[in-house]
RNA sequence: GUGGGUGUAGCUCAGGUGGUUAGAGCACCAGAUUGUGGCUCUGGGGGCCGUGGGUUCGAGUCCCAUCAUCCACCCCA
């Protein structure tokens, strides 16, 4: 198919019909949001590019291959928002949102966009909905932040998703394990698959989640880092699982779960829907108490997630959590004999006035083809203008449902329409 | 970036071993006697057979390349 009429890869039109869905989850996000104290925050879909270098680490997959950055007219390097925490973090830093009262609890519903190859619930253009809070690193707010996704995906009617947590610890005590670990897998490198060969230097921790088996064997019976964390970190993953089991949300401690977003520090979580094939992750989030001055901002932690919508929408489908979208028409005005569709406009507008979806003709259909028209958009009543009953200021209404028809007083038409359409409701 | 599957009408798909004007169902439009939907019947419009090369007298069909798409790896939401 030529370019001209073809969607971008990895990118895809939201059209009627599939939008709604959309429109539901954008509602629900907002709803749980108020509930919790949240307020929106929208910021741009692009971005130095420097930012995300500096935010979200130069090394992680994200900014090291699947970036979409360009150079504007003035020579900046910009980049198409991959992810939206760092960009968060400066609007907060750059507002001076710190200086008003805290804990400063944001969310954002928008797209992002990383240069991945596409496959089932992925895109390069996809969409988050995401929270962060910053200011506070009081552990209670860690099962917070869980716990409103949680609710989020609960009252979209998706059943079934799994909580895993974890802890990364601190620069500090991560750093250790990871030297720890490097020692320990040294002899046994070459044992490795392929790609934890590379994970050795890069990102040795992946290697306790690769699922090869031999791996897998190299990988048995060495340490955890939750067990190695420092007394704070460690601390405060005890006291974050407590909170937890306190609002009564379940979860599984996944030692192996690594976030691949250089920021985070402490608490990692992810959400796991088990009915989406491979790209099974829903929603991802941590802690990051080090990222806000990183970015030169003021000492000050944070915590957030981000959750994907298109997975979203792919979850509700598959737990049939969608309703049939109601009708865009309530009422069609259709014309009978030699009566002029300027007639019908005339109508329709004063109805739409009094609250009224009403529509008409403008093919030039038959009376015929114009109910046959007005039945397949799902219009529960009909207006006929027939000539004779014009003329004694008077209509045809014509519920679609019953079968039944009546004549009414064209004065009364948008009055007698409301009762009906109310009736039905 | 790597691997595999698939590209024929708007949609879902047929089109043994290459052989005239490429089919079906659904959808769309019209009609079945004057101004009445759904059901049924009849008719109609629609296809550079993804694209470009090649083999051949002849390619939707075989070969190569390319693009797209789907699925998986990687990674992530």
């Amino acid at each position: 198919m030529a370019v001209l009429t073809k969607a971008p890869r990895g990118t895809r039109d939201l059209l009627p019909g599939e939008i709604e869905k959309w429109q539901l989850v954008e509602k629900k996000a907002a709803e749980a949001c108020r509930l919790f104290g949240y307020g929106e925050i929208r910021t741009p879909v692009f971005e130095h590019t420097e930012l995300f270098l500096r935010g979200v680490g130069e090394t992680t997959d994200i900014v090291s291959k699947e970036m979409y950055t360009f150079r504007d007219r003035g020579d900046r390097s910009l980049t198409l928002r991959p992810e939206n925490t760092a960009a968060v973090a400066r609007a907060v830093a750059e507002h001076r949102l710190y200086a008003g009262v805290q804990p400063l609890k944001l969310y954002y519903v928008g797209p992002m966009f990383r240069y991945d190859r596409p496959q089932a619930g992925r895109y390069r253009q996809f969409h988050q909905f995401g929270v962060e809070v910053f200011g506070t690193g009081e552990p209670t707010m860690d099962a917070e932040v869980m716990a409103l996704a949680m609710f989020f995906f609960r009252s979209l009617g998706i059943a079934g998703l799994e909580l895993r947590v974890n802890s990364v610890g601190c620069p500090a005590c991560r750093g250790e394990y990871r030297q720890a670990l490097q020692e320990r897998l040294k002899e046994k490198a070459n044992r490795l698959c392929a790609d934890c060969t590379e994970r050795y230097e890069k990102n040795p921790l992946r290697i306790l989640d690769c699922k090869k088996e031999k791996c897998r064997e190299v990988t048995e019976g060495l340490p955890v880092l939750t067990d190695s964390l420092c007394g704070e970190c460690g601390d405060h993953f005890k006291l974050v699982l407590a909170a937890l089991a306190e609002v009564g949300e379940a979860f599984a401690v996944d030692p192996r779960l690594v976030r691949g977003l250089d920021y985070y520090t402490k608490t990692a979580f992810e959400i796991i829907s088990p009915a989406l094939g491979a790209q099974s992750s829903i929603c991802g989030g941590g802690r990051y108490d080090n990222l806000m001055e990183e970015l030169g901002g003021p000492a000050m932690p944070g915590i957030g997630f981000a959750a994907g919508l298109e997975r979203t929408v792919l979850a509700m489908e598959a737990a049939g959590a969608f309703a049939e979208p109601p009708g865009l028409m309530d009422v069609f005005v259709a014309t009978a004999g030699a009566v002029g569709q300027e007639k019908a406009l005339g109508i329709v507008m004063n109805l739409r006035s009094a609250g009224i979806a009403a529509d008409k003709d403008y093919m030039e259909r038959s009376l015929k083809a114009q109910l046959k028209y007005a039945d397949k958009k799902g219009a529960r009543l009909i207006v006929i203008l027939g000539e004779e009953e014009l003329q004694v200021g008077a209509v045809t209404v014509r519920d679609m449902g019953a079968g039944r028809q009546e004549t009414v007083r064209l004065a009364d038409l948008a009055g007698y329409l409301a009762v009906l359409l109310k009736e039905e409701r």
